[in-house]
DNA sequence: TGTACATCAGTGAACGCGCGTTCACTGATGTAC
DNA sequence: TGTACATCAGTGAACGCGCGTTCACTGATGTAC
């Protein structure tokens, strides 16, 4: 199993990924583990759904490599969980300021942050279930500077909401944009939350499906064109 | 610290519950513990949101007794956090077949099982967690007994909508019971879910928001009432 | 009423396990002479 | 071109810890005679 398989004629080529046991890096190319470290543990956290159930014994396992090599290149677990969850989420608020590039109408903006909710959700299961899915009391600092983020972005839907209001948009009986921006706020997490939990559940495919999801709800405020 | 205390003058009275070892049951009296340690079981459970940090020592320090005491009362910790769910927790099918009684009118009975959804989650939020918002892996046995109640559930949700399609109360366009069905059920989720878990949010008060926002999403699949 | 004994609620010490982490090491790679 | 050496990516063995769980026990309670 070392080189005399290069040697035996049976042999096709020397195994690039030998399964469980992986070719050593090069002198200066040390960060390529480092990435291959990242990549296995932010899978095996998609997985499991909880930093806790992520050991470093797995990571290791995972990339073919021994857990004491993960020492070498991060300090120690939270670091590691924290440049996974670092280098997976934007914020938020970021993604919304994306979505609401040159849209100025009010409704079709409500629309696009709801989609763009959806979508950072999708694409940052851990992230986004560390954040809203998870009681929070003891305040780690990621979480505070995420709740900052979570904060501003609610707080532009509510604005958006009030926008319309004020623009007659809305049937008349909704007058507090509060009360409309958390239900279409609970309305965008409950796609999220269940579609990234219940991983097993037949979600229809087709991305038609999802844009009437998200805007199922929304819809149900909005003023019948007269 | 034994019964010395009994003897001095300085001492108030035989205390009774000794904080941190409690005063022993009599004979016939070991249910009484079983109790003790299924509350501090729940009320663990509902602080860290999690099975796998309740852990048996913790239990066992919170009522006031040694790990091993756990074990004359319960075979197992599975058996223990699977008791604490089963007492609390009444399948979301029973709340169901409840909350229809009597009722006819497939779109009455949507909003008044949507109602029941909401009503169940917010009365069980720990079992909700378990069962809406973690991921099962690991196929429990009482999670797959659950697992039966939520199809079951489901499909009392889909047979109505279905119903109201062929009654024609829903905008033609939606002619898929199931996507429709499984777009209410994320909004329901959604709410339950986010109450539950943010607890520090200023959800408004009043049973009329509520009741708005559980109606919000499915009204807009209804047709106009031509 | 008094003593011997069975019952059984709860204990203290220990087990094996997987965890995060540390340590002294190995041995292929690249460099200096 | 050939040899000695420094570098450093990765290893193997072990640590202390908290966990679920087991075991032989203790000693207060209630019962039989």
């Amino acid at each position: 199993m070392t080189d005399q398989a290069a040697a035996s004629p049976a042999a096709p080529a020397p195994v690039p990924a030998p399964a469980g046991r992986r070719a050593r890096s090069r002198k200066g190319e040390g960060r390529r583990l480092r990435e291959e470290i990242l990549d296995a543990a932010e899978a095996l956290l998609l997985q499991t759904g909880a930093a806790e159930q992520v050991s470093i014994r797995a990571v290791a396992d995972a990339v073919g490599v021994t857990p004491p090599s993960i020492y070498r290149h991060f300090p120690d677990k939270d670091t590691l969980i924290y440049e996974v969850w670092d280098r997976r989420c934007g914020t938020l608020d970021d993604a919304f300021e994306e979505a609401l590039a040159g849209i100025d109408d009010p409704i079709a903006a409500l629309m696009e942050i709801g989609r763009a909710y959806v979508r950072f959700g999708l694409e940052n299961p851990e992230p986004y279930r560390l954040v809203f899915m998870t009681r929070a009391d003891p305040h780690s600092p990621e979480e505070d500077a995420e709740r900052l983020g979570q904060i501003r972005a609610f707080m532009r839907a509510v604005d958006l909401v009030q926008q319309a209001i004020d623009a007659g948009r809305l049937k008349p009986e909704f007058t507090d944009a509060m009360r409309v921006a958390t239900i279409i706020w609970a309305h965008v997490h409950g796609l999220v939350s269940l579609m990234i939990t219940k991983t097993d559940f037949p979600w229809p495919r087709d991305p038609e499906w999802l844009d009437l999801a998200v805007m199922s709800c929304p819809v149900s405020f909005l003023a019948d064109p007269a």
